[in-house]
RNA sequence: GGCCCCGUCGCCAAGUGGUAAGGCAGAGGUCUGCAACACCUUUAUCAGCAGUUCGAAUCUGCUCGGGGCCUCCA
């Protein structure tokens, strides 16, 4: 089985056959860096996190290119509401974006230019345009004729009549067509410009795309990617802009992630509904939120909200609990001289259900039946003297680990992490750790006594706050309700 | 108005022609002084209607409901 990857372009899902093969090149829209990242941002960073990790683990040489757009219209905006300057805006928000993807566990791509370091990719790429007669210059600004391009609106898919019947032409712009779009906009008074043959100026929004994916990945690439709201315009004119200029196809898949929605609506500034990286990271885990975002498949919408969140977290404890409990199971059991099949059938399945356009969920669905399997073998009367059950288990958990790790999960050591979740928890209840330990210790003593009745108390007692209180040969711990 | 997507167990969510994965929550059981964890068992015919087919959640049409893009947006 080999993989197969949605193309929003025919619409189907496809053979992946890279252009050079065993090697891809995937561009990803990255963001205009003018505010924080919200939830959203999120989602697409991760799930192209996760292409490029299942990519390079199926073999494929990847050379992963995700942008910062630095200079438009929203930074300059932004940037004179804050009187300073934009760079120093895009600057802080480059810094906070690197911060919030770090947090959020996402690897490196292999490359993140700027667009402001590709000025003069992009004026080359508007002389071409014009010099083909596929561009025009107009008062110091830079206009892509549409209707020279005969597969404009391919992506999309859209009607050319009905799209120019609502398209409005800004003031001061000085198009042939309402539906021409800006390749290069004349400097105004207080802009960041650049010396260019029309004048000074910078680059209009889509452009420092092309230029950035061609200098990087060349004229014609395997994947790009981004959220579904990019197709148009941006998509369709990075298309017309970069197979105009090199007059070869563009990228071969076109890969779109869906939104993130809350209450069943699309989340967005102007609707007020948007939540940032930070604000929730401040209550979920970073791995709760990528195991909760990675438990859908990457196109459908996802319904962002806090049982959802806690759902996930449930979720994750559970592998978590069961890594944990395998870690204990199988220490200082090294070579048992049995071999298991077991973590070969499971990264079988794995893999079948990340070649199907990475899906995501079932594969975590797999995942938890390796769980179950691990522990139902722990649970066996006198596991540690039965090898071929331990040689099992210990493959279950190595591969659990491994095939978790293409997917940027289960990176933490499983006691750290359950106490960091327990502890976070912790602080929306009405109980510290403190007065907790407390009331275990008088329990214990209690327990010690036979005063069962007592020993009780304190469990219905805790219980009423949210605690459960665990007995094991270890002695007590206790963990959220 | 144009184009497009979605509606699967209480909740989340896979499944795109061959007879409904998985998780959370629930019920019963084993374990436990009592619990918890874990394990076992158990819970759906897929919005509705009409078609195509030997066979449909999966294809077609219609209806109802929800949403997206068409202006900046992951």
């Amino acid at each position: 089985m080999s993989l197969r990857v949605y193309n929003t372009m025919s619409g189907k899902k496809e053979e992946f056959k890279p252009l050079v093969p065993g090697k891809v090149g995937m561009y990803v829209c990255g963001v205009t860096v003018y505010d924080y990242c919200h939830i959203g941002h999120a989602r697409a960073n991760i799930v192209f996190d996760i292409i490029f990790r299942y990519l390079q683990f199926s073999g494929y040489e990847t050379t992963y290119v995700r942008n910062y757009t630095d200079v438009d219209d929203k930074i300059i905006n932004r940037a004179n509401e804050r009187k300073i300057s934009s760079q120093d805006l895009a600057e802080e928000f480059i810094q906070a974006f690197d911060e919030d993807m770090e947090a959020l566990g996402l690897i490196k791509p292999t490359h993140q230019p700027r667009a402001t370091e590709y000025i003069q990719q992009i004026i080359d790429i508007n002389q071409k345009l014009i010099d083909k007669g596929m561009a025009y210059a107009s008062g110091g600004d830079v206009y892509y004729s549409v209707d020279k391009f005969s597969d404009y609106l391919k992506l999309s898919k859209r009607n050319m009549d009905e799209m120019v019947s609502g398209a409005r032409v800004a003031p001061g712009e000085q198009k042939h067509n309402p539906m021409d779009f800006a390749l290069w906009k004349a400097a105004k008074e207080g802009e960041p410009s650049w010396e260019s043959p029309w004048g000074a100026g910078r680059p209009g929004w889509h452009i420092e795309c092309s230029a950035m994916s061609s200098s990087l990945l060349g004229d014609s690439f395997d994947i790009h990617g981004g959220g579904r709201d990019l197709i148009f315009p941006h998509h369709e004119n990075e298309i017309a802009q970069s197979e105009g200029a090199s007059g070869k196809p563009f990228v071969k898949y076109w890969m779109h992630n869906g939104f993130v929605n809350v209450d069943k609506e699309k989340m967005s500034k102007s609707l007020g509904n948007f939540f940032t990286i930070r604000d929730i990271l401040k209550n979920y885990d970073a791995e709760v939120v990528r195991f909760f975002i990675l438990s859908a498949h990457y196109r459908s919408p996802i319904d962002f909200s806090d049982h959802n969140l806690s759902e996930a977290q449930s979720g994750l404890r559970r592998f978590y609990e069961a890594l944990e409990a395998s870690t204990n199971a199988i220490e200082g059991l090294d070579s048992t001289g049995h071999s298991s099949q077991e973590g070969e059938k499971l990264e079988e399945k794995f893999r079948e259900a990340m070649d199907d356009d990475f899906n995501t969920a079932l594969a975590i669905a797999h995942l938890f039946d390796g769980v179950r399997n691990m522990n139902r073998l722990i649970a066996t009367k006198k596991f540690k003297k039965k090898l071929d059950l331990v040689a099992q288990v210990q493959d279950l958990h190595a591969t659990i680990l491994r095939l978790g790790s293409v997917l940027g999960l289960y990176r933490s050591q499983p006691t750290e992490w359950l106490d960091k979740v327990k502890l976070k928890g912790l602080k929306k209840l009405d109980i510290t750790q403190e007065e907790i330990e407390a009331l275990i210790d008088q329990r214990l003593q209690a327990r010690a006594e036979k005063n069962f009745s007592r020993g009780d108390e304190i469990r219905v007692e805790l219980e009423g706050k949210g605690i459960l209180l665990l007995d094991t040969r270890e002695g007590t711990t206790w963990r959220l309700k």
